[in-house]
DNA sequence: ACTTGTGAACCATTTCACAGCT
DNA sequence: AGCTGTGAAATGGTTCACAAGT
């Protein structure tokens, strides 16, 4: 109980990523402790901002031993979520959206990508990556009945706006949204904006401009 | 000259969507002018932060009619680097390589994409959303022909380490990395990480517990 | 000796608030 | 009256540095 209040958006992505690196950990490496910096290394991260985030999630480790990889994946699933399925569907079946449905089905049992919808005939009405495609006209009543919080949209950017809405209308609360346009959702919705566009105008920008993030240690 | 130290990469990836924004504007609006809480409105954000970052890449309005449209486009993209070609390759060939071929080609006449790799023999020496497929080992020879600056990796994780290595020696100094592990690069080259697992992870971390991360204006 | 947990310091980014312009 | 440009304040996030544990 007690929920901490307001944890910020990179700590909960530290924590997945954490989560994964445990995971991997757990199930290769045979030592059933790590310290802090020691996932701070593989992560690229420094061990204080390891130990602050491990904090945040009320995680406790042993001073002489650092922390059980166990008990802590197990804390970072249950930070995350993890205890209960999630369903989720996707909007806009072109080329980014079938290789998100390849990506994202049986990447984690508890999140169900569950349904896609397109607005083009010729795309629904199969399955693909093994996740059934309807028509979007049946968002409304195929998320209704499979219970979905969360959707991704992955259709062009004029129509990203209305999908937006119909998801939220369906009772969706967390978006994830690749078309490159700002969407306004309620103030009890969560939308996360993926624009590979920027992304990519980014990268070449600072390639540009020899970056220098990187900092030598001490 | 004198080119501002320190831009922050939250500047860099708002200037982008300005500039988009501005595109579409300069195409279809005829209002030759433009205020920052317009751009702000339209992007989401506030107008403050808007000023902010046209003063960081050292644009100016007027007081009483805002800023000029066209200008404002070419100073951001010229601020962007769009000056020059700037060609790009992508390595891993699976449906996200291949949806990125999609999203990138031709979306931007002076960001080439130039090349895509793989290490399976069955995916290459083939054109793929009009970009042409080598194997992998051809890396290096064709990267040197063809000048690029700007690699796209979109291999699974075990593998994006090497192939991260093999795009810097070739002479890439800039990365947008979509493999769910975290790279060594040497510091005079940028890498940007998008993580799907965790964007998603952390969209339904949020979606569960209400967020509230828009506020009521004033 | 080397670790964790954490207040405090530091740094980055955003927002406020207002002078100055039109 | 309503805008821009911008110091200054506020907020948010990261790192320091050290007490305390083993």
């Amino acid at each position: 109980m007690a929920a901490q209040r307001k944890i910020s958006e990179r700590t909960v992505e530290r924590i997945s990523r954490y989560r994964r690196l445990l995971e991997s950990i757990h199930a290769t490496s045979d030592n059933p402790f790590i310290y802090s910096h020691e996932i701070a290394s593989l992560c690229g991260l420094t061990a204080a901002q390891v130990r602050r985030d491990l904090m945040t999630i009320g995680f406790s480790g042993s001073s002489a031993r650092g922390y059980e990889v166990a008990e802590l994946l197990r804390s970072a699933s249950s930070f995350l979520g993890f205890s209960h399925e999630r369903r989720m569907a996707l909007v806009g079946i072109g080329y980014l959206g079938r290789a998100l449905l390849d990506y994202f089905v049986d990447r984690n049992p508890l999140f169900k990508l569950c349904a896609a919808f397109d607005a083009d005939p010729g795309k629904v009405d199969r399955v693909i990556h093994g996740v059934r495609c309807y028509p979007v006209t049946q968002l409304k009543t195929v998320l209704a009945t499979h219970q979905v919080s969360t959707g991704i949209i992955t259709v062009p950017a004029d129509a990203a706006q209305n999908i937006a809405w119909e998801l939220v209308e369906a009772g969706v609360t967390g978006i994830l949204n690749f078309a490159p346009v700002q969407i306004r959702v309620p103030a009890n919705v969560f939308i996360e904006n993926l624009d590979l566009t920027s992304a990519l105008e980014k990268v070449a920008y600072f390639a540009g401009n020899f970056s220098d993030k990187e900092r030598t240690k001490k």
